[in-house]
DNA sequence: CGTATATCAGTCAGACTGAAATAG
DNA sequence: CCTATTTCAGTCGGACTGATATAC
C-alpha cells in the first residue's frame, strides 16, 4: 500500500546524519565479527596502542585510545584473563599499572588486524582505490581538527 | 613525564574508527544545540519526513526516519505535546495513527534546520566546498550501499 | 489464518560522572 | 595542599527485543 518514504534529501546529505547511520553500520559489523573470536573492539585498539607505544600506564592508554580511565579497569581485566596483556605495578610511581603487551597478544593482535581490515574492506566495498583513500583523509582532517582522539 | 600516547596509524586512519569518533562528535554537538530549544535530533528526523512526504502513519514514519517502532510511540507524543503534530487514528485502517504536521510544526522545522545547518558548517570547517561535496557524496554513496536508510 | 500496527516493558552495551583510596 | 592514578558504583540516553491487543 504506502511506499516505504525515503527520508527528504536534506535529511539523507546531511553530514552528521551519515556519519551516525555508517558509524552504527560499521560499529555492528566490526562487533560481530570480533564476537566469533571472543573479542570487542577496544581491545583492538588497546593492543594496537601498546604493540606502537610499548608498555604504558592506564591513563596514557586511556588517552591514547580515547577509552574511559573507568572502563579501562574492567578491559584490562579482560585481557590479563586471557593472558594478552600483563599488568604489573609501576616502581617509580606506585599510583600506576604498567600494562605490557605479552606474546599471545601480539598473536591475537594481528588475528584481530586481519578481522578488523577485512570489514574495512567491506564497509569501503562500493569505492575505488583512490576513493577510499580520499574519504580517509577526509575523515582523518576532520578527526584531528576536532582533536577526537 | 610521558607524553600522551598517539595511537598508531593502523588505528588512527581505520575508516570504521574515524566515522565512530566522528559520529559521536557530530551527535554531541547536533544534541547539546537542539537541548538548547527543547529538541532532540529525532524531533527533526520526524518534523523533516512529515514535512517532505505528507502524512503518515506512525509505521512508515518509523522507516522512513530509522527510528523503531517501539521508541517512535514516546517520540510522537513528545511533539503531539509541543503541537509540533497531530495524531488522528485512519479511518480507513483502523490499525494505524495517521501523522500530520502542523503549522507550528513546520516554523520549528525551519528553526531546527538552521541550528543543525549551523552544526554542519561546524563540523565541516576545516574542508573547502568541493571537499565537502565529496565527502557528502562518498558517504551517502556507502550509505546507500549499506542500505542504512 | 498469517501479517501489520501501535504500545509497553524491559534488556544491553557505551559513554560518561562522582567519589574514594592511594600516592606523587 | 593540590594533583594524578586506579578503582568502584552508578547514571543516562540509544538501539534493540519480546509480547500483547487489535485490526487487516
Amino acid at each position: 500500500m504506502s511506499d516505504d518514504p525515503r527520508p527528504p534529501e536534506r535529511l539523507s546529505n546531511l553530514p552528521s546524519r551519515l556519519l551516525s547511520l555508517l558509524a552504527l553500520h560499521a560499529d555492528r559489523q566490526v562487533g560481530e565479527r570480533l564476537a566469533v573470536v571472543g573479542a570487542r573492539k577496544w581491545h583492538y585498539a588497546v593492543l594496537a596502542v601498546l604493540a606502537a607505544s610499548g608498555p604504558l600506564s592506564q591513563a596514557d592508554l586511556s588517552r591514547g585510545t580515547g577509552i574511559y580511565r573507568s572502563d579501562m579497569v574492567a578491559l584490562i581485566n579482560e585481557l590479563t584473563g586471557q593472558g594478552l596483556v600483563e599488568r604489573v605495578p609501576d616502581v617509580t610511581d606506585r599510583r600506576r599499572n604498567m600494562i605490557t603487551i605479552t606474546s599471545p597478544g601480539r598473536r591475537r593482535l594481528r588475528r584481530l588486524d586481519k578481522i578488523i581490515g577485512a570489514v574495512q574492506d567491506n564497509l569501503l566495498a562500493p569505492l575505488t582505490t583512490s576513493e577510499r583513500e580520499q574519504l580517509i583523509q577526509l575523515l582523518a582532517r576532520l578527526a584531528d581538527h576536532h582533536a577526537v582522539s
